[in-house]
DNA sequence: TTTT
DNA sequence: TTTT
C-alpha cells in the first residue's frame, strides 16, 4: 500500500516545540496551501493541512520558521479518532512529515524570542516509528 | 503552492454513485491504506482516507470496484468545515481525486446488482473545478 | 499504473520558448535539485532533471522565470529513445510537467530582454496529450 | 528542494541480486508503467523507468518478484553521467527507491530457481546514503 | 462507519 | 483556530 503526500505552503502561526514524556521533540503546524483555482466569488482559497513533525526536523522547524514561512513537506496521511467531552467521536486526518524543507527567503531570526518548550503526553499510538 | 497525494489502498465498502442537482456524477469512497510498521501490540494498522471522485472516474469506480478492491488514487488534499446539529464546528480533510487506477485482479462484476444512483445537493464550494 | 513526480529546484538557464509546427508552445528546462545528503567530500550535490512544459504553462515559465528561479513541478516520468549520428541508441528520461509553480521571491522581469521564440519540429510521439 | 517519485508498474525481467564490494545488496530493475493515453495509432504505450533498490528491500524484491510482478516504488530521481568507450558522455536518469511495495496477487515463488548473486563494484557516488 |  |  502506498501513502505519499507532498505539500508546499505557509505556516499559519509560529511553531511551538513540545516534548513527549520520553523526551521526543514534536511540533504540530498547519500549512496553508493556496488552491490553483478560484471559487464562485473569484477568490483563491487555501486548504489548511495539519502536519506533525518529529525529532530533529521538529527542532529545525521551530528554530528556522515563523508564521508565514514557506515550507515543503513530504510525508504520509494518518487518520485517528478520539471521543470529545460531549462523548462524540472526532475524526482527524493529518500529515506525518517524513522531511521538511525551508523554502523562500530565510529571514534572520537570530534575535527572535526563543519559543518555549512544553512537555506533553503523546500516546504511543501517535508515534510514527 | 504544491498539493499532491498518491494512495494505494482498498475500498472499505461498495461505492455508490450520487449526482449533483446539475447532473454531475460523484462518489465518496474510503481507502484503507495499510501502514508499513506495527503498533505496540505487533499489529499492522491502517489509515482510512476519505476520497471524493468526480465525473467519469466516479462512474468507472462504481462500475468496476467493490468493497475490498485495490485502487490507486492521485489527487490533492482538501479541507472544509461545517457546523453540526449541536452547533459545533467539524473539520474535514479529504482527498479530491485527479485520477483513479484499478489495480489487482479484476473480478467479473457483470452480473452484480447495479448500484443505485442518488441525487444529492453538493455545495458549489465542494466542487473542485 | 501510477506515475507521479514532484520536484522543487532551480532553473539552470533562462528558459526559451519554442513552437511546434502546429503552433503549440513548449519549453524544455533543466531543474537543479539539491540533494539532502553530502558526498564523500562533504559536498552537497544536485540532480539535474530535464522537464518538458507545454502550452500556457510553457509561456508562463518563459515570461516569469530566469536562470536560478525556484520552481515546483508536478508531472510524470516519460522515457524515449533515438539513434544518434553514430547510429547508437540514446535513452532519455524526462519529466513532462502537468503544472508548474513559481516559488520564492518574484523579481521584476518587465524590462528584461524578451526571449526569442523558435519554431521546432516535435514528433507526435512526444506530445503528452 | 523536493524530489519525490511514486510509480506503480511491472518488472520487465526477473530481478537479480548484486553486492557491492562492501557487501551491500543492490538490485536494478526496470518498471514498465503504462500510460493513461493512446498514441496516434490508438495504442497504449509504456514508460520504462530504471530503479535502483538497496539493502533489505533489494533482497525482498529478488525474493518476492519476477518478470511481470506489479510493484509500487517511492523514491527520488537521481542523475549521473559517465563516458562510454567511444569517449562520449552518457547521461542517466533513474529512480533511487526509498521503499517498494509488492502489489497484486502474490504467486508462490518458494520452489523457484534461486537467482544468482553477483559481486559488483559500485562507486561511492552511486550510494544514496 | 472501516479493507485483505 | 488560519498563511502571503
Amino acid at each position: 500500500m502506498i501513502n505519499q503526500v507532498t505539500l508546499v505552503g505557509r505556516l499559519t502561526r509560529d511553531p511551538e516545540l513540545r516534548k513527549t514524556s520520553d523526551g521526543l521533540p514534536v511540533t504540530t503546524v498547519t500549512l496553508a496551501v493556496s488552491r490553483q483555482f478560484r471559487n464562485q466569488h473569484g477568490e483563491i482559497e487555501a486548504d489548511f493541512v495539519q502536519c506533525t513533525i518529529w525529532k530533529k526536523p521538529a527542532e529545525n522547524t521551530v528554530q528556522y520558521c515563523r508564521k508565514g514561512s514557506v515550507v515543503g513537506v513530504t510525508g504520509r496521511l494518518q487518520t485517528r479518532h478520539y471521543d470529545n467531552k460531549e462523548g462524540k467521536r472526532v475524526y482527524v486526518t493529518e500529515v506525518v512529515a517524513e522531511s521538511i524543507r525551508f523554502l523562500g527567503a530565510k529571514p534572520n531570526y537570530a534575535q527572535a524570542e526563543p519559543p518555549p518548550t512544553v512537555t506533553v503526553t503523546v500516546t504511543k499510538e501517535e508515534l510514527p516509528f
